[in-house]
DNA sequence: TAACTTATGTTAATTCTCGACATAAGTCGT
DNA sequence: ACGACTTATGTCGAGAATTAACATAAGTTA
């Protein structure tokens, strides 16, 4: 029975973490509002227990130098699996968030769970072995004072999870998941506190807390093999009732528009604008490509037929992002996925599509722009996630479930 | 410079508030998992101020019967205005949120402010000088102890409610009020903070507090002279960046149609479901009607072009929930508004548009019920707003704003 | 090197909070 | 009607949490 973090404990956890720069004591107890003094014994237990580390003396403004404290990057460590419809990312992170390795699988997500979680898996336990267990930090014995797994796996899954019971649900893009037992799979290989989540959500919250730390209503859309979106509102990712929520790809496209979907209706946005209906629409047109990444290189190359359709893909998500924007009236709109690789044009047309159906309140300060955190977004957001858990602020507990 | 509340006194207000019945001393210890002992001092003070009252012994279970609290209603008048496309609503309630009067204007609202802001700060004035000034629960001159000022106005506006201006912008369904200076206006007639907000999401806040107060994530609609949506996301308005979320009346409905809307775009779903298009829509095919109520009644008296319009609205209507379904996955959707007294069917058909077009697992615990608040739910909801102010638990500060 | 500036550790005072006790005010059984 | 019992209330002293103030440490600057 470890002794939980107090409220103190989790608060001062939280400056330093949204703190770009290491704190002094002073620092921390006028950001929490507190004397300095009634710091003292919270932020001596939370050393001793490592979560948190000096980081050498500040350089001094002409009086004694403060000493700072920091996140303690090697107090633990976050295996990261992120799924994508065509290719699987896995990575370890340190508290901080850094990433300190990753690797990646080329395979589509429907070549079925044990294949991607078994090399995910195995890959993770390897890394988690070579970066070392979390530093124990510790000859006191008491690296778990504070109660904390110093070791937990995230995974972000592309299709709707049901939180309620952990479950993928009903997945388009994922048949041959339909019914697995992902907690249960990973348990089984890696001995470490899990959470599900889905894929946008972990992108999501990786543009609100790395690029976007002021947003109060955020957006993400990705555009990938599937289409996909994620809220986060005041920070917190909105997950919905049955943690379905951000759902734009199966929503139906504002023209009538006959293409069926995988999903069983006809005129989502997905059936046109999904990684895999335009590779299948190339096909029909007798153009070559086998995923999304082939797509953006022919739109680059100035293919006609590619060009032509992403462009209409662009118009069909700017169409349902503005819908989202009337409903929410965000202040940022994040556009991610591997169909950024198009080019700009991408963002231009989904930009034409929400100023042209959106009220000009609703736009009037919005901001829509592409990532700027790179391929490795997803993994990104899922080391947040995981922070969030491990510093106790994690606002959905059921996605965690510790086996005992 | 009155002192404000401590975090105690209002948390005890909370736990008041959310209670059905008055609560002992016991109780309210309980809730707030604090010894009784500590409560006594802020009990005590809440109750010199005035803003809790003793509600008289509750009934021995064997013992010593418990004293019990209550919110003292005549602590506070809270006048509130529903401004809605085809008549307005004043009301005063007390700090229990029970409207104590009420009156109504049948006028729409673009015959423009001053008339029917004029109307209601005049109906205001009366009532509130008739009800009394509240109760001021002293002789003892204490009565501003907390803080608080006892009375306040709230009014609702069927339009985006810009609140960094706290004006109405663009409005659609209010050309006359362009620039208008509501905040000033009303400030003139009537000494009091002055809280404006769109009209629906008033009414979202009612649903919420008083039908369905365990919903994280609830959805709104309003089928009156325009369409209106609001949000209630974890017991706080969702508004968006500027004030204009919820806004559904004004995204495109699903089939390509080109009813030119008053937005200036063509299509939207107000520019087919609103009342204002239903009207110009029987009048094209011959069928007197002038307002909304009309058409529920010609629907009512089964008129078969009123019928089959009324039908598609709500065919149509049901397209755009099932979209914000898609991306928000609330537990619960309500709708409200005067259309609904066209009959039960058109719950019936916005529900089959919503299970038509939303994936599984969005729906599968979702509750979509009509309001059953009555047509004073606008009032109501001014009333749970207001008393959040006065309570220190507002959500949006940039609401009120009290002129010194 | 002295004067100055800023950070840190310590401590005594203050405030908050709680459990315990004595008392108040009912019901129940005879 | 009366005593035993049950539950609520007020108060007080112990203990915990928090603070401001002071003494000291560790730099910079003239």
């Amino acid at each position: 029975m470890p002794a939980p973090l107090t409220q103190r404990q989790v608060d001062i956890l939280e400056v330093l973490r949204h703190s770009a720069t290491p704190l002094s004591r002073s620092e921390i107890a006028a950001a929490l509002n507190v004397a300095r003094a009634t710091l003292a014994e919270g932020l001596q237990e939370l050393e001793a227990s490592g979560l948190i580390a000096p980081s050498g003396p500040s350089v001094s403004t002409g009086g004694r130098p403060a000493h700072t404290f920091d996140i303690n990057a090697d107090a633990a460590r976050i295996g990261i699996i992120d799924v994508g419809g065509s290719r699987t990312r896995v990575g370890v992170s340190d508290l901080r968030g850094e990433l300190l390795q990753t690797a990646l699988l080329d395979a589509p997500v429907d070549v079925g769970p044990e294949r991607i979680l078994g090399w995910a898996c195995g890959q993770l336990t390897t890394m988690l072995t070579t970066l070392g267990p979390a530093d124990t930090a510790a000859d006191t014995g008491t690296n778990t004072a504070a109660g904390h797994q110093r070791t937990l796996i995230v995974i972000g899954l592309p299709g709707p999870i049901d939180f309620t019971t952990g479950e993928v649900v009903s997945p388009p893009l994922m048949s041959s998941w339909q019914g697995f037992d992902v907690r249960g799979y990973i348990a089984q290989q890696i001995d470490a506190p899990l959470i599900i989540d889905n894929d946008v959500n972990l992108i999501a919250l990786a543009e609100q807390r790395l690029s976007h730390p002021t947003s109060k209503v955020m957006l993400v859309i990705k555009l990938g093999t599937g289409v996909g979106g994620g809220l986060v509102i005041n920070g917190h990712a909105l997950r919905g009732a049955r943690g379905s929520a951000g759902d734009i790809g199966h929503t139906q496209a504002t023209r009538a528009h006959g293409a069926p979907c995988r999903c069983g209706h006809t005129g989502c946005v997905e059936a046109i604008a999904g990684g895999w209906a335009l590779v299948q629409d190339l096909d029909t047109r007798g153009v070559q490509a086998t995923n999304i990444t082939d797509v953006a290189r022919l739109v680059r190359d100035g293919e006609p037929n590619a060009v032509g359709l992403v462009r209409a893909a662009a118009k069909v998500v700017g169409q349902s992002v503005a819908q989202a924007v009337s409903l929410l009236n965000p202040d940022t709109v994040v556009i991610a996925g591997e169909l950024l690789a198009a080019g700009d044009s991408i963002i231009a047309n989904i930009r034409e599509g929400v100023y042209q159906y959106s009220l000009p309140l609703a736009t009037r300060d919005l901001t829509l722009v592409p990532t700027t955190l790179g391929p490795l977004v997803g993994l990104k957001g899922g080391a947040q996630l995981g922070i969030d858990y491990l510093f106790g602020t994690i606002d959905i507990p059921q996605l965690a479930h510790e086996h005992e």
